[in-house]
DNA sequence: ATTTAGATCCTCT
DNA sequence: GAGGATCTAAATG
């Protein structure tokens, strides 16, 4: 509680404008935030993202600039919402990153819920807090986002956007290969995931380290 | 604690 | 027709 490092600011069009490795370290530490319907806020501190890159990487749903009717916000301007559905039964949702065109996004892996839990909860079956957003597609069924967010522009949208938050230390801050993309050959190792070191809701318990 | 399989359906080839 | 940027429950050591 000493420390407040700058005050809590709504992020804009040149944060989002960033490449998306950039983005990705950057969104550590802030909170999204999505206004309920009812009026409610839901919100939670970003503490996991992935980098998707635009052109050749292969893990990414623009590979290969190919845009289809699924992926068309990925290639919108930084500061969309890219929101898919996988498995036949899972959102995940994205920060669209850089220009138009490039098809950049930040996949949103894992929040520490602050706002709102109760709600949460009941949209998650009553699971506990630890369960509630550490995972990709638990915390878009917390926060209740579905592919009717997808394109919502969060420059400019009052129910879903970004405030800024930490900063996260450098040494606060681990990074490894992104999860679940073994098909996409050398892309696969490349370390685009960035995580808050030893927080309680990652998605994934880290392996413990010693020197 | 770790591993395995099933759920389930939209999207693109 | 095939295959997911996943999650959960159930089985197993």
């Amino acid at each position: 509680m000493s420390t407040r490092a700058c005050k809590p600011e709504r992020w804009g069009e040149a944060d989002f404008a960033r490449d998306a490795q950039q983005v990705a370290r950057s969104l550590l530490g802030a909170t999204l935030v999505r206004v309920c319907d009812d009026g409610e806020r839901l919100a939670g501190t970003i503490i996991e993202t992935e980098a998707y890159l635009g052109g050749d990487d292969l893990a990414s749903h623009s590979a290969g600039g190919r845009r289809t009717a699924r992926n068309e916000s990925m290639f919108g301007p930084g500061g969309l919402a890219y929101v898919y559905f996988v498995y036949g039964m899972h959102h995940c949702f994205n920060v669209v990153t850089g220009r138009a065109g490039e098809g950049q996004a930040v996949l949103i892996r894992a929040l520490e819920p602050t706002e709102g839990i109760d709600r949460m909860r009941a949209h998650r079956g009553g699971r506990g807090d630890r369960e509630l957003c550490s995972g990709p597609a638990k915390l878009c069924k917390a926060l209740g986002l579905t592919r009717q967010h997808d394109g919502v522009d969060l420059r400019e949208s009052s129910t879903l956007f970004v405030v800024s938050g930490g900063p996260i230390a450098d040494e606060a801050v681990g990074r490894s290969a992104r999860i679940g993309v073994d098909y996409a050959g050398g892309w696969a190792a490349a370390e685009l995931r960035f995580f808050v070191l030893n927080h309680p809701h990652l998605s994934r318990r880290e392996p413990v380290s010693h020197a």
